[in-house]
RNA sequence: GCCGAAGUGGCGGAACGGCAUACGCGGCGGUCUCAAACACCGCUCCACGCAAGUGGUUGAGGGUUCGAAUCCCUCCUUCGGCACCA
């Protein structure tokens, strides 16, 4: 027994904070990771993760999202591509001005301190970042370029200004939408009730790029995220139709209400009309005995949210404001209403309401007792039966009914026909209408990009000279524990003189929506110097369009559809030639605190990766945060198990530092399994270490990096079965035990470089990085097998097992199968009714009656 | 409410039209040790059975199929997004 306890202490223990600090200082002092951009002699591979929001809340959840990305990066090196690995900073945003105004502190120092703290911390992970590239977007070198940009959209007619309401706080100003709490929609600071307020704000046309922005042509990405960008972009075809309104003593002007429908085909049965509680013309068409009662209904609508106008669980609600509007298909008179589910941003603001063909239509019908008239039935259905709920089906036999002289069409074709009659006199045009917005980027908020514009009485709306760019953020500020934006009190800023003129004007105190700097930022980290431009054109077009994009699911529309939006403004600008800025993306999922929630500091669930890389090292962390699930899922944290992953790393560096060494507590430690011979045995660890690789190679590709480490710890568990036998150390042994340090590096990067250095020196080799090596060939005939067993099921249940040639025939399978023992008892002397060899020999079910 | 996704052992999960529960955690038993820790070996979905085995099982219910965790329909639950969190 002395035997075993020399063999154990033959290799001191795996220790990785020995290791992993060495190893990531040599890597760094060897510039084995800096990117050199105009290498042109290999393939390039632009892998990007989202940058992160240097919130304080450091924790695992970054770990999560930037170690497989990292693995990923070592991989496709290993395939030969110059793979550049930016990272940056989200510098900009609310949370670093709360923690301001809590503390009195400056947003700046808050940001860079954490910045700083997430540096070291992603260092340590052994991440092969191009720390030389890094972007922080708070930078005024970053920010620049966000104004430079804006100014160059505002010139090619992309910007805009316009009026639109803010949940308004009177004490903390405009409040974001996780700033008001509460069904009564109060301020988080002070408690107020909150009330909209129109502002003049500026917006991007993102509408102008709807249609190109529902093509998703030449880009490789997950069909669900297609799917909820197609439908937040909602194109809906239909039409726009005018009703003009029936003079009143109290107002005789005909007005026009111009509605959007998308069943003009249902225009008999509009039997009344509904107006945005926002809409400009319920002012003018209330009557005065409805007046107060509307007002009151308009100011309670603009308190709710729009999730809530347009749940169509909760009852409808609105007022009759006490004017008509005349059909113009058949001259009807159809009282007006306002009412909340109608949103003033969609369409015109206004609809016909046909409530026998639409849900919430017919729901307000029936709350405020109005007609239902049916004017589409499918076969069978009486004109007018009695409908007990709305009639939505759209199919090819329906007719339409009740519509004077469209009768017996069919839906399509009536509709058709009553915009083209509507049409010659102007009433009607058909018209494409979105659900998408434009985007609106102002924000009453000191920590931001300044919006560089400036206000003069004389010349109104005056860009800021590109030469003044940037119009930087004043150092000083002051939030006198105050919610609203501190530049509005910040007179050195806001006293400027006007650029034309040259008298005394204002300038534009708000500052861009964050989503702006994450908009293209990827371009920048390309020349994250550059002082002349905002992107190095030829840089662009080797590197862009990113090959492989990685990031949260919560970015699936928004981040993700802005950059898609800014990419083709910057094209049709003429910066860059891309049509589209990702080409591959996987989201992955989120990783929540314990408790099942988000992690946030104030929750108090934060888990810091620190304690964890001091205890286990950054190479089980790393593999522990891949091998948890699939990347896509996510799920609330929980660090049991982490130890197998330790303990799988152990092993490794016990198997490849010792293969010669026994196990104390196996008795058959040692010995080859019963009735294998050593060239058995070596056949099955070269098949082993093959079969992985294949398997591992393709988990990789498809970011299945939970089943690529099982596959590896397979590997590990059969060459620890082979330890300390006669064929430990053999030819198929070494290339198995070359093989697991290959596919294991991308992901362990410190401990297989450890053991690669220590064979090196044990054979004499010079050293060379492990990181530095191709990624191994698999060979197929080592997988080959002569002989392999199929499951035979009677009707549908598994009962036997039958060994067969690797090369037996559909036949030999069948007849092997009802030769079975089991199978001929099972069967009892029934005659199967059907036979299916399935999967190409994979599986035999023989069916029998009874 | 609307859009998207997911529900599998005690737990994380594997299998994604063909052997359900790979791999790991936890638990139980053992080897080593004076002992403990570490390490190592074995067992571990549920029910009945001494066993061989038999039956059941992938959120619930229905359907398609020789065959369904996987595809379709209805429902339930959880997560992400819903335009000022990023």
């Amino acid at each position: 027994m002395t035997e075993t306890t020399e063999s154990r202490s033959r290799v001191e223990r795996y220790d990785p904070s020995a290791i992993e600090p060495r190893w990531q200082a040599r890597w760094a002092e060897l510039r084995l990771y800096e990117t050199d951009l105009r290498d042109t002699s290999k393939p390039k591979y632009y892998l990007l993760t989202m940058y992160p929001y240097p919130s304080g809340d450091l924790h695992i959840g970054h770990w999560y999202i930037k170690t497989p990305t990292d693995a990923l990066a070592r991989f496709r090196r290993m395939h030969g591509y110059n793979v550049f690995l930016p990272i940056g900073f989200d510098a900009f945003g609310l949370p670093a001005e709360n923690a301001a105004i809590k503390s009195g502190g400056h947003p700046f120092t808050w940001t860079m301190q954490n910045i700083e703290n997430m540096r070291r911390q992603l260092r340590s992970m052994g991440a092969t970042f191009s720390w030389d590239h890094e972007v922080v977007t708070a930078d005024p070198s970053y920010y620049k370029w966000n104004q430079w940009l804006f100014l160059r959209f505002l010139e090619a007619g992309l910007a805009y200004r316009q009026k639109s309401p803010v949940d308004w706080c009177p004490n903390d100003g405009t409040l974001a939408r996780e700033q008001v709490e509460g069904p009564e929609r109060r301020c988080w600071r002070c408690g107020e009730l909150v009330e909209k307020r129109d502002l003049d704000q500026w917006y991007l046309k993102t509408t102008a790029y709807a249609e190109e922005l529902l093509s998703f042509e030449g880009i490789d990405w997950p069909e669900p995220i297609k799917v909820q960008q197609t439908n937040w972009i909602g194109r809906s075809e239909g039409a726009e139709i005018d009703f003009d309104t029936v003079p009143t003593p109290y107002h005789e002007a005909t007005e026009t209400i111009r509605v959007f429908t998308t069943r003009p085909d249902t225009l008999f049965g509009a039997t009344f009309m509904v107006l945005a509680p926002e809409h400009p013309l319920v002012d003018v068409l209330t009557a005065p005995d409805r007046r107060a009662e509307v007002d009151v209904y308009v100011a309670q609508a603009r308190r709710r949210t729009e999730i809530d106008r347009l749940s169509t669980d909760r009852e409808k609600t609105g007022v009759a404001i006490g004017a008509d509007a005349v059909n113009p298909v058949n001259g009807e008179r159809i009282p007006i209403f306002v009412a909340d589910y109608v949103l003033a941003g969609y369409g015109t603001g206004a609809i016909m309401a046909v409530p026998a063909h639409d849900e919430r239509d017919f729901a307000f019908a029936r709350q405020f007792g109005l007609p239902v008239r049916r004017v589409v039935a499918a076969p069978g259905t009486g004109a007018d039966d009695e409908m007990s709920d709305a009639y939505i089906a759209h199919s090819a036999d329906e007719r339409l009914v009740n519509s004077g002289p469209f009768d017996g069409m069919s839906a399509d074709e009536g509709g058709r026909a009553i915009v083209e009659m509507l049409a010659k006199n102007g009433k009607a045009e058909a018209k494409v209408t979105y659900r998408l917005r434009d985007w609106l980027i102002s924000r009453q908020r000191y920590w931001g990009t300044p919006i560089p514009i400036i206000y003069c009485e004389r010349d109104g709306i005056v860009p800021v000279p590109y030469e003044d760019l940037p119009v930087r953020l004043p150092e000083n500020v002051d939030y006198r524990g105050r919610g609203d934006n501190p530049l509005n009190k910040d007179a050195a800023f806001l006293n400027v003189t006007c650029p034309v003129c040259g008298e005394p004007a204002r300038r534009e105190t708000d500052t861009m929506d964050t989503f702006v700097d994450s908009s293209w930022y990827w371009y920048r980290y390309l020349s994250p110097d550059k002082d002349d431009g905002p992107v190095d054109r030829d840089l662009t077009e080797v590197w862009t369009p990113v090959d492989q994009y990685t990031g949260g699911a919560e970015h699936a529309v928004m981040h993700l559809l802005y950059s898609r939006f800014w990419t083709k403004a910057m094209r049709d600008i003429g910066l860059i030639s891309d049509d589209e800025p990702f080409k591959r993306l996987f989201n992955q999922g989120q990783i929540l605190g314990a408790d099942g929630e988000r992690m946030s500091k104030s929750r108090g669930n934060v888990e810091d990766p620190d304690d964890l890389v001091t205890k286990y090292g950054a190479d089980t962390v790393r593999l522990f945060l891949m091998f948890m699930g699939p990347w896509d899922q996510g799920g609330p944290w929980s660090p049991s198990g982490i130890g197998g992953v330790y303990r799988f790393l152990n092993r490794v560096w016990t198997v490849t530092l010792d293969p010669n060494g026994r196990e104390p507590g196996d008795p058959e430690s040692g010995k080859l399994p019963v009735g294998e011979s050593a060239a058995d045995a070596a056949a099955a660890i070269r098949a082993a270490a093959h079969r992985t690789l294949r398997d591992v190679t393709e988990d990789y590709e498809g970011f299945r990096f939970n089943t690529m480490v099982a596959k590896l710890m397979e590997l590990s568990n059969t060459l620890y079965r082979y330890r300390g036998t006669e064929v430990a150390g053999d030819t198929e042994w070494d290339e198995a035990i070359r093989l697991l340090l290959l596919m294991l590096a991308p992901a362990a990067p410190h401990i297989t470089e450890e053991i690669w250095a220590r064979q090196a020196e044990a054979a004499g080799r010079e050293w060379t990085s492990i990181h530095t090596e191709s990624w191994p060939e698999v060979d197929e005939s080592a997988i080959k097998v002569s002989v392999r067993e199929v499951p035979v099921q009677v009707n549908g249940k598994l009962r036997a097992r039958i060994v067969v040639a690797a090369d037996a025939t559909e036949e030999q399978i069948k007849a092997g199968a009802l030769a079975d023992a089991k199978i001929m008892a099972t069967l009892a002397g029934r005659t199967p009714e059907r036979i299916v060899v399935a999967g190409g020999g994979k599986l035999v079910n023989i069916v029998v009656r009874g």
